[in-house]
DNA sequence: GTTAGGG
DNA sequence: CCCTAAC
């Protein structure tokens, strides 16, 4: 998979595609669609592009990616003459960071085996949850662990085992390896090795999707979102400017394999995104848990953001000067505290819009959820005020800062290994600490949340089984919009798509044996009630559809007449 | 926003 | 029920 990256250069930064374009296939037939898969690592090698930026960023004449001895280091990149020294970095390892003694952290060891990688550990920061990128074995989900030094149950830490980069050349290892390639065509471009091999295809098509949904619907709400989108363009013939250099430079440090001198080579094994904050009803399940976590993760990663680099648990601002300068370098005592955030453009964002809404996430009766009484909207999105380390999980956060900057936020709490291998424990409670966004996780009640947790199952009664013939009878099939209206106005809970669905179910029933049906039988004189409505509107669309003419919807046949009716049309 | 169908 | 292409 080899996915051509706008590399953008911003003045602090760069900027992510918030997700790769997924060419959407044409539209053509409703019926036989198959799904394609649509790039199920999107995430994945949107993170792959910020770790190649980043290590493009980190000496902005030098990509100081040692791919000495991978494997996946194109032959073709050994051309290339070298143009530019390249003396600022040199060949070395990247030690696991050094815990900073304002965090709790412990040191882990530089281990870079996959293992590391792997091991699903939880990751600690003291401003909420650190999300581990990783690519294990494929997975592309969110797995929650809890953390080992919890103190209480409603802590964890959470670990995205799937959205993962990582920089080994290791040919051995299961990370998903960010190379570089080049074509003859498009030249060098960064791609991902997928090492991944037996995946969840479904699961990594779902959380893909999930991250496109939850743009989607980001963006919906998003009054700033051209702007921003605007500034994407604007720095975009910069990208393509920079874009070429990068190559070259890529090039020629793949074929200087020779040179190993003056480069410094520093593994990302993780990145620490900005803090989440979700709310969730302790009702939930964990698995809602993983998708509420995945889509504030997603809506984090839609903004525009930039990496950030630490030193020493300080951030550095300086993006002239080279990495000796700073201190990175091979043999450097501070190589260890080197350390990279992905950070949120202080741009106030969707996400971040101030708002004062409140209470739009409490708990309803699950019986009768009102799908219009509250529908999901941005106002669901508050920013979380600053520093209230003590929040409960649940508590409602608002009357944000709006004006904050996540820039300062990310400095002030500095000390925290961004490069970590090592598993730090999270200390605090689960959430809150200056969100970038919060996303409403109590859909337990919420008829019409999407993403959120399957709605209760709520099978038909007969009664409303009665009610869905009579109207079906009455309408037709394929005027679900008016079948709902007319027989389930008031239902809140059924929804036209699931009068359809259940009518759908119907006729399946009607057409198997009594002894496969399943649930609360229905009787028999509906369902033959169910065959003949649906033979007679299927013999009325077929007509309609050789002359396309009259209102299909407009005729209907007495609801009471026997099949014999139908058989008559 | 609706429909139609596959999952 | 969910998901989503096609309208």
């Amino acid at each position: 998979m080899v996915l051509k990256r706008r590399l953008s250069y911003g003045s602090r930064g760069y900027y992510l595609p918030p997700i790769p374009d997924i060419p959407k296939p044409t539209k053509k037939k409703r019926t036989a669609r198959k799904k394609v898969m649509q790039n199920p690592l999107a995430a994945f090698d949107m993170l792959a592009t910020v770790a190649g930026n980043l290590l493009n960023d980190l000496d902005t004449d030098v990509v100081p990616v040692n791919l000495d001895g991978a494997p996946n280091c194109n032959s073709t990149l050994k051309k290339e003459p070298l143009d530019e020294p390249l003396d600022q970095l040199k060949t070395t390892k990247m030690e696991s960071p050094d815990q900073n003694s304002t965090n709790q952290s412990t040191a882990g060891p530089s281990d870079l085996s996959p293992k590391t990688l792997t091991d699903k550990q939880p990751d600690l920061c003291t401003n909420g949850y650190e999300v581990q990128f990783a690519a294990k074995q494929g997975e592309t989900d969110i797995d929650l662990v809890r953390s080992i030094s919890s103190e209480s149950s409603s802590e964890f830490s959470l670990y995205s085992g799937g959205i993962g980069i990582a920089l080994d050349p290791n040919p051995s290892s299961l990370e998903t390896r960010l190379t570089v390639n080049r074509d003859d065509d498009e030249n060098t471009s960064w791609c991902t090795d997928a090492v991944v091999k037996k995946s969840s295809k479904r699961m990594k098509k779902s959380c893909v999707d999930k991250l496109k949904k939850v743009i989607s619907r980001c963006k919906k709400y998003d009054a700033t979102a051209k702007v921003i989108n605007d500034r994407k363009r604007k720095c975009y013939a910069q990208q393509m400017s920079q874009k070429n250099r990068f190559k070259r430079k890529t090039l020629f440090h793949c074929s200087s394999s020779s040179s190993p001198n003056g480069q410094v080579r520093l593994c990302i094994k993780s990145f620490k995104v900005p803090e989440l904050s979700i709310e969730i009803a302790e009702s939930a399940s964990i698995g809602t848990l993983k998708r509420t976590v995945m889509e504030a993760l997603a809506a984090v990663l839609e903004g525009e953001l930039t990496v950030g680099v630490m030193l020493e648990g300080k951030k550095v601002r300086e993006n002239s000067g080279t990495l000796r300068e700073a201190g990175i370098f091979c043999d450097s005592p501070l190589l260890d505290t080197v350390g990279f955030t992905l950070e949120p453009e202080p741009v106030q964002s969707p996400l971040m819009a101030p708002h004062t809404s409140s209470d739009s996430f409490d708990n309803r009766d699950a019986m009768e959820p009102l799908a219009s009484d509250m529908p999901a909207t941005p106002s669901s999105l508050e920013p979380v005020p600053v520093p209230v380390p003590t929040t409960p999980v649940k508590s409602h956060v608002t009357d944000p800062d709006p004006v904050l900057s996540p820039i300062e936020v990310s400095s002030a709490e500095q000390a925290v290994p961004q490069i970590s291998q090592a598993i730090i424990p999270l200390p605090v409670p689960a959430v809150k600490i200056e969100p970038l966004a919060v996303v409403p996780a109590v859909r337990k009640t919420r008829q019409v949340d999407a993403l959120g947790q399957r709605r209760m199952r709520r099978p038909f009664s007969v009664a409303e089984v009665e009610a869905l013939v009579a109207a079906v009878e009455k309408l037709g099939t394929g005027r679900w919009r008016d079948v709902k209206i007319r027989a389930f106005e008031t239902a809140k809970h059924r929804t036209y798509v699931d009068l359809k669905d259940k009518w759908k179910t119907l006729v399946h029933t009607a057409t198997i044996s009594p002894q496969q049906r399943r649930g609360e039988p229905v009787p028999q004189e509906l369902l033959d009630r169910v065959l003949a409505a649906q033979s007679y509107w299927s013999h009325q669309h077929s007509k309609l559809a050789k002359s396309s003419i009259g209102e299909p919807g407009l005729a209907d046949y007495d609801s009471s007449p026997s099949p014999v009716k139908i058989t008559s049309l």
